[in-house]
DNA sequence: AACCTTTACTTTGGATCCAAAGAACAATAA
DNA sequence: TTATTGTTCTTTGGATCCAAAGTAAAGGTT
């Protein structure tokens, strides 16, 4: 049972759907009914409906042709498609800031994001917590970016393809190996956002553009992202 | 006062309201109640609600910090980057098509399409309804290489970017001038989608993607599309 | 007279009730 | 025995009611 928000008591439907959903309770290609989940939720069937709603368009739901709501399966293809989509889209707003030019707030605040970043490589290892270390970390690197060009139709679009389920972090195995990969991939990561920074700070547009899309392809699995191997989660927040 | 779908006797909310906003009875800025709605279309609070949401969801409504929607304004910044979108998502799909093969069935719809366009350019001038026919072959054109990606994510990106209201067509002004301005618009796009589907054909996914995202722009009023004037309104829909 | 507090009203969000559409099941006829 | 039709039940969509939160206004106090 999802826990209530503590301001007004109320319980977030939406996010706890959500959640359900990724956590695997309701399986992809399961039918959701409003009134088991209403249930579930405790709460009444109205705002089950409206979630169900938002998390259509999200595209965690699909509506059946006759009625009622399925939950979405993807396929490797998808996640694929999912990580060139939120490449491009992010490519867009990289070469609009570079071309634009970079401020000293957000210079700043890049550089920032830099050095933490340098600073978690240098211990040489990772333990657990510094995997959420990271995930902040990287996810104010492109926010920043993505705020910083201004545009919200273009932040927004990056936010609405920022819901499928493997976008979120919380699904990786933590064990030796698994920090020991997700130290290589944090090398690499924070070497593109390094070059990512550079080009924006030159003014060069297209090769920004180019630098973040290519950054993209990080969020399949490190280790399997020249093989396209199990593709199942993607661990690059945002 | 919209008219109930015949089908089963209910009124399309989302699509009543989009309407409303799009033809300016609620202006940019406005804040939206949702009682005030229901009055006007007629219906309980209820649907209404959930049309808000759709809407905000789609870019058309914001939600307000402390309460309630706004009609959300578009600057010309919106306009352009909204066409830079369609065209990063869109140049995407041709990319994909390109270096997956178009299948034969494929093949003949964009010949179709093409010929249809040769059709209408051979007149030498434009009428009327003219203007419509283009609408839908273009459209047609689009939707043939989205959907051959079969990939529904990127799809579905794009529908998601696809319900600002300067991408409806309702909105041109028809005199003898603007038909001129359509023949000179629809000569360019025309050729466009010649060098796409060349691209397409020859498998050459990068170039497809060049194109693709040239041609986004073309969305932006011909005429004004190299000084980027007056760009309230796009006519190439979809 | 200005500021703070309290009260009333506006507006949104949630729950329950009702109607209609679709699906499943059963019964009857061929 | 199978197919078709009618009936019942499930499930969704809409309307109305109720509660809570926020806003505005009015009155009192300093």
């Amino acid at each position: 049972m999802p826990e209530k928000s503590e301001k007004n008591g109320r319980l977030n439907v939406i996010a706890s759907l959500r959640k359900l959903i990724s956590e695997g309770v309701y399986a992809p290609g399961e039918r959701l009914k409003e009134l088991h989940v209403a249930e579930r939720l405790q709460v009444s069937r109205m705002p089950v409906r409206l979630a169900f709603r938002t998390l259509e368009q999200e595209g965690l739901l699909q509506k059946t042709g006759t009625r009622g709501y399925v939950v979405r399966q993807f396929s490797e293809e998808d996640v694929l498609c999912a990580v060139e989509v939120r490449g491009a889209l992010e490519g867009l707003a990289a070469r609009r800031l570079a071309e634009k030019g970079v401020t000293e707030e957000v210079d700043a605040q890049l550089r920032d994001c830099l050095s933490r970043g340098e600073a978690l490589l240098e211990k040489g290892h990772l333990v657990k917590a510094d995997i959420e270390v990271w995930a902040t970390l990287n996810q104010e690197f492109h926010r920043a970016i993505v705020g910083a060009t201004g545009s919200r139709v273009i932040h927004d679009a990056i936010a609405r393809n920022d819901h499928l389920p493997f976008a979120s972090a919380d699904s990786i195995v933590i064990d030796d190996a698994a920090l020991d990969r997700e130290y290589g991939k944090l090398r690499m990561a924070h070497a593109q956002h390094q070059l990512v920074f550079q080009a924006l700070s030159r003014g060069e547009g297209a090769r920004a553009e180019m630098l973040m899309r290519e950054h993209a392809y990080i969020g399949l699995r490190y280790g399997t992202l020249f093989g396209l191997g199990e593709v199942g989660h993607a661990t690059d927040a945002k």
